[in-house]
RNA sequence: GCCCGAGUGGCGGAACGGCCAGACGCGCCGGCUUUAGGAGCCGGUGAGGGUCACUCCUCGUGUGGGUUCGAAUCCCACCUCGGGCACCA
């Protein structure tokens, strides 16, 4: 491809710097609220200002640039905002660490980043950027939070919490992974304290049903494991002894209710203390202690050996009448159920493991062949019939799940119940970078919202940031000290401040108008645009954001600020990208920083790469080998856009056909976000047009630069502006695919004989059964495999293969 | 332990409503160009075998079975890796 006239080289950086100031001049990613195409809200989720964008944020974000910037070039008004997760432990790590306040540390982060987005050549809307940890932000976090306290949505309570002792902090459920705490890892132990929670299990069941929304199978298997819906029965066993206690336990196993030989209460559990006997007092006390100091993932490895201690009461079986012993054990949890169980031993491993540990008695009471056994050497889980039940001997075990619920209804001491192993969201933190929970303590009044009208609740900014311990926010005088909205008496401000998923949970709705200061949302402008047609992000947030941002949805639907059930249509998670064997991520210092890879080859470089590298459902491991690969690509495309070519002349149909191919399946990969084979093919598309001339390769030139542009904006747009169009590359109308193009005129014929691959003969497209399998069977090469077998019969797949069967051989 | 997902050249990965395995790219080999380095361009590249020029043959998608004219693709069992949940009653 040698051309006369010397090309001028690809240049990257330049290229890049003159249109994104180009781009920031004339508003280009500015989009309106209405226009004369669809609206279309696209968001991926907004970054933590940890310093800079490394590689694995590029991977996250380049790809959903192009989405957005391709749904645009498909007719779409497509709104792409971006923001920062400003509030969070980091940024108070490093305030202790460098002296640096972390306002000023966050401040300093999102100016880097902001740079490094248009580095990248994102087309983000920046005049609705959104950042929480701004007053008129976090503001709406506490109108929210206020709003789900006086629909009962918000609760303080004292309940066992997880306590992260390296961050000083409480933590919610989701935020504690394997026991460990999920920002430091270190293992977190259970505390009782009071703190807020959400009131996310009362959404429970509606969390279970993804209707009408496009999500991965995969999150909502999640979700819906977290969830943890459990049907069974709840019963209860009077203790011998105290007229008035009872024991209520939840059990999905009611069918083995006369194998219940013994009871188990968590250690936590209220009832300890009034039924423990007096002799038993001391071991019990000294058991329910080890208990509560006891780190988190020992009380949950499964293969601990099992322990507890003996209460010394007794509880009345309801169905057999006998006493049988109530033991506490640590097995038992106190935040599933009811936090006691019946024990079966016979029937359930972990109760057989405790009963032989202790000696207690194991009893069969579900056989798999109807016949007792005397003795059992391990728990027999399936089903069978029932043994040793009384009246209910001899019935399946599977109706005598119901057989005995509808008797323990009729005794008055139970029923039907469901149990979720979610619990409530707790949203109190012991942090200074947050938002302050909006209430007040009073001698007088006890907890007090603010009122409306006096939020925000301002985050005072000078504080002492040590690494003392516990929250700075408690040792501002001016913050605490305060007077009570009701009786203007003293009173004390809550200090802790709200958990920063609180703040992500309902920031979509901020980006169509961030400024308006009288509500959380513009809902004459966010109607234009809500719910989010498309988000993208990561899938370690499956059980986190994603969760809890369907539930503040759901509740502010209820309370009638939200006109839509789910808050995200159409949900895709890019993978992880590994690098040195980890997630690339700062807080493990193995980022991979972009500049070096930008300053070499370009942001469009490195954005294509990153799309090219396999799968981006999938992630990837982290090796820039590769990257010389797209930079020739780009190069390739310089060269047939700009070179030196001949466009007189005939149509070459060939390269037609090749071109409305490459735009049918590239339309149809981005569609699926299936970014590597759509670049393949334009890969592919580039190599044929660098061979070719022709009124062909300047059309196919210019469908090559315009499928270009979402993937690598700048130098399609250097390229279109190059060869003399007008207007952005942008704002240009993606190509259309013309079936009749694209549809093949001779096709490759596949002759087998006996499953193996004998000949190819190149066909008339649509050629009629008959006529191929006359064609098939005239080939010397078919005639020499067949030798002298009869043919058996003869399967034609019309413009595919021909499948010639001989007798011997089948 | 339970529930998902995945195992394809030296490497990243294509093809998976059954039908030309290895698209595209990296790397490597050869050639052209260049004073040289670099860059670029052209060709080759799953393994083994053959009158290795053309045509050709055998094997080949983690392992072992099965269904089928035909399996990377469907079914069963197993192994390995990744992810999620993990004493949830």
């Amino acid at each position: 491809m040698t051309s006369e006239t010397k090309l001028e080289r690809y240049a990257p950086a330049a290229i890049e710097a003159r249109w994104q100031a180009r781009w920031a001049e004339t508003g280009a990613h500015e989009t309106p609220d209405t226009s004369d195409r669809p609206n279309f809200y696209f968001v991926t989720m907004y970054p933590y200002p940890s310093g800079e964008l490394h590689v694995g944020h590029w991977y996250a974000m380049a790809p959903s640039d192009c989405a957005a910037r391709f749904l645009r070039m498909r007719g779409h008004n497509v709104l792409f905002p971006m923001g920062f997760d400003a509030f969070g432990l980091p940024a108070e790590n490093a305030a202790i660490k460098r002296g640096l306040h972390p306002a000023v540390w966050t401040e300093q982060n999102m100016a880097h980043m902001r740079d490094q987005f248009r580095m990248m050549g994102a087309s983000i809307d920046w005049r609705r950027e959104v950042v929480t940890c701004y007053p008129e932000y976090y503001r709406w976090n506490q109108w929210i939070f206020l709003k789900l306290l006086e629909r009962g949505l918000a609760y303080r309570a004292k309940a066992p919490v997880n306590w992260c002792p390296k961050d000083q902090t409480v933590l919610a459920n989701e935020q504690v992974i394997n026991g460990r705490c999920e920002r430091c890892d270190t293992p977190v132990v259970k505390r009782d304290l009071e703190q807020w929670f959400f009131r996310i299990t009362k959404y429970a069941d509606e969390l279970l049903r993804f209707d009408g929304i496009d999500w991965p199978e995969r999150v909502r298997v999640m979700q819906t494991n977290w969830i943890g819906r459990s049907e069974g029965v709840e019963i209860e066993f009077a203790v011998d002894g105290h007229r008035d206690a009872r024991i209520r336990f939840f059990t999905t196993r009611p069918d083995t209710i006369h194998g219940a030989t013994f009871m188990v209460l968590a250690p936590e559990h209220p009832l300890v203390q009034t039924i423990t006997i007096p002799a038993q007092r001391s071991a019990v006390e000294a058991y329910v202690a080890r208990t509560r100091d006891l780190a988190e993932i020992e009380r949950a490895a499964a293969d601990r050996e099992k322990t507890g201690v003996d209460t010394g009461a007794f509880a009345l079986n309801a169905f057999t009448g006998e006493r049988i012993p109530i033991w506490i054990a640590d097995y038992v949890l106190a935040t599933y159920g009811t936090g006691a169980i019946m024990a079966v031993p016979g029937h359930d491993e972990r109760d057989f493991a405790f009963a032989e540990r202790y000696g207690l008695e194991i009893r069969e009471v579900i056989s798999p062949d109807g016949v007792e056994h005397a003795h059992l050497a391990a728990a027999y889980l399936g089903p069978g019939t029932m043994v040793r039940s009384g009246s209910f001997s001899g019935m399946p075990s599977e109706d005598g799940k119901r057989a005995v619920a509808e008797a323990a209804e009729r005794q008055g001491i139970g029923g039907p119940a469901v149990t979720y192993r979610i619990r409530d969201w707790l949203i109190s933190r012991q942090r200074y970078w947050g938002t302050p929970i909006p209430v007040v303590y009073c001698d007088r009044d006890g907890v007090v919202p603010v009122p409306e009208d006096q939020l925000p609740v301002v985050l005072p900014r000078d504080t002492e940031f040590t690494t003392e311990g516990g929250n700075p926010l408690a040792r501002v005088d001016a913050f605490v000290k305060t007077t009570c909205p009701r009786c203007d008496g003293p009173a004390r401000r809550e200090t802790d401040t709200l958990d920063t998923f609180v703040d992500s949970s309902w920031y979509v709705y901020r980006y169509p108008d961030p400024k308006i200061d009288t509500a959380f949302m513009n809902v004459d402008v966010a109607r234009r645009w809500l719910p989010v047609a498309r988000y993208t992000g990561g899938i370690e947030h499956a059980i986190l954001h994603l969760l809890y941002a369907r539930f503040v949805c759901k509740a502010l639907r209820d309370m009638g600020y939200l006109w839509f059930d789910e808050p995200f249509r159409h949900l895709r998670n890019q993978g992880t990208i590994v690098f040195g064997g980890r997630k690339m991520s700062k807080s493990k210092g193995n980022v991979q920083p972009p500049d070096e890879y930008v300053a070499r080859y370009g942001a469009d470089t490195l954005r294509l790469f990153l799309m090219f590298m396999g799968p981006w459902t999938e992630g990837s491991d982290w090796d820039s080998a590769g990257i010389e690969g797209t930079w020739r690509f780009l190069n390739r495309v310089w060269m047939v856009a700009l070179g030196d070519a001949d466009l007189t002349g005939p149509r070459d149909v060939e390269l037609d056909r090749t071109l409305h191919r490459t735009i049918k399946k590239v339309t149809e990969d981005l569609e699926a976000y299936h970014f590597n084979t759509a670049i393949a093919a334009l890969m592919e598309l580039t190599t044929a047009l660098l061979h070719a001339s022709g009124p062909s390769r300047k059309d196919g030139t210019d469908a090559v630069v315009l499928m270009l542009a979402p993937f690598a904006p700048h130098i399609a747009e250097e390229l279109w502006e190059r060869r003399g169009r007008t207007g952005s590359v942008h704002a240009q109308r993606w190509p259309e695919h013309d079936p009749e193009a694209a549809r093949d005129r001779e096709v490759t014929l596949v002759v087998q004989v006996d499953g193996r691959l004998r000949d190819r003969l190149s066909v008339p497209a649509g050629l009629p059964e008959a006529a191929a399998r006359e064609a098939a069977l005239r080939s010397a090469k078919v005639a020499h495999a067949i030798g002298d077998r009869p043919v058996a019969r003869v399967i034609v797949v019309p413009d595919r293969l021909v499948s010639v069967v001989t007798e011997r051989g089948s």
